[in-house]
DNA sequence: CGAATACTTGATGAGACTCAAGCGCCGTGG
DNA sequence: CCACGGCGCTTGAGTCTCATCAAGTATTCG
């Protein structure tokens, strides 16, 4: 699992920003802002670790493709996941010198990992490189926020609803939903355990407001109903 | 409760950085960095709103004395909140161009203003007042990282003692914490009710962990047992 | 096909919420 | 001075949701 340079290095019009990147234009396949960075390129096959918590936070990352989940580990062998992150997503940016959470793909991933100094050496000068990291690092802040506004309150159907319309949020595509992730990865999520995620969601079926042909898909008949949940 | 200009706007070093904040700098009392900006100063009652969730994000804000809190209301009366902020914590930086939040004093408060634009005319071109902004939005980042991760898991007396060794590491004065806030606000910070609040701080007060002597004063006795607990 | 893994469903119990009452403090006013 | 009410807090009894324990089904993969 070694990282694989991805692209020359020749544009060095970011050279003096970010001075440990390594940073080119792309032809990008995400549908960014059109400006994008590149790093180094690694793929990583579902349930492969990325970093650890403790981990020197020598590098943020971008998903390319793929899911990734940020978790902590407590000491009576339960995780928590604190965010998914699917392409187009920054993960791993750190205040301290050192990972708090662990990475991990849910899914065969690939990554672009941008290295980087620390708060420190960081982003200056450069009107657009700036923009980007800070748009990122604030849609990183509200979308933990919500995250932690939910976790809060709410019964453990609210808490699914939400997390159906997040997910249905990210994919655009029609009103069926492809889980990346298993039951066990959504309880540790919404801090509630596989047995009610998996109730819950019976029960969801049952009221007809979403349709389970398989595990991992989901359809949503009635986003009204869901959104009239969590209130 | 208007604000008063706090000081006069002639120092323009930062002028076209931020580009509507009016900026000096101060003889600071809050052990910052040793640089500091000044924005408009205003005092507010206990209780009072600072801004409303949905108000145009024009200005964010810093908390020169007393406590604040940010938080939503909830349809059904309910109301969650997301972080309580001291002296010298920044809050109400929003990614979006309207408050998502709501700020309001939890004590009398003095708190400095500073206007911006919001993030498309955002801070480059000058190293400290950059690396200022960043290391705030990624403390801030933090913090609500940690609040999402105590909320997902843990019983009423894990969340307790996370508040309580919280409260400790801001008060950095002997091993007795004075509350600014009340059970009610505590158990919306915490995702829990105020009689679980209540009763849970009664039940660690017979276990000899902490003291209780009036309401809003804890003495922590055991602060091994109180990490002890989260686990 | 068999085994492992993921998921569902059921029975039971613990912990937190709800409803309700009572206590303590404090400011107001008689 | 005390009576009173308001407010914040504590405590108790009953209920309900969700976690736990346990079993069974479905799916995937060698």
């Amino acid at each position: 699992m070694s990282f694989s340079r991805a692209a020359a290095t020749g544009d060095s019009r970011f050279g003096n920003v970010l001075a440990s990147f390594a940073p080119v234009r792309r032809d990008t396949q995400t549908g960014d802002t059109g400006f994008d960075l590149s790093g180094v390129v690694a793929h990583f096959p579902a349930g492969r670790q990325i970093y650890a918590e403790g981990d020197d936070a020598r590098s943020f990352y971008k998903v390319i493709g793929g899911t990734v989940r940020t978790c902590r580990f407590l000491n009576d062998g339960r995780r928590q996941i604190a965010a998914f992150h699917g392409a187009g997503d920054v993960f791993g940016i750190e205040s301290g010198p050192d990972h708090r959470l662990t990475a991990e793909a849910v899914t065969d991933c690939s990554i672009a990992a941008y290295r980087w100094r620390g708060l420190d050496t960081t982003i200056v000068g450069d009107d657009r490189l700036g923009h980007w990291f800070l748009s990122h690092l604030m849609a990183a802040l509200s979308r933990t926020r919500e995250h932690a506004l939910l976790l809060g309150r709410g019964s453990a159907a609210q808490k699914i609803a939400a997390f159906l319309l997040e997910q249905d949020a990210m994919n655009d595509a029609g009103s069926m939903i492809d889980l990346p992730m298993t039951r066990q990865d959504i309880a540790d999520y919404l801090g509630l355990t596989i047995e009610t995620v998996s109730r819950t969601l019976s029960q969801l079926e049952r009221d007809r407001v979403i349709d389970l042909p398989c595990a991992r898909r989901i359809g949503l008949k009635d986003r009204q109903a869901l959104r009239g949940l969590i209130a």
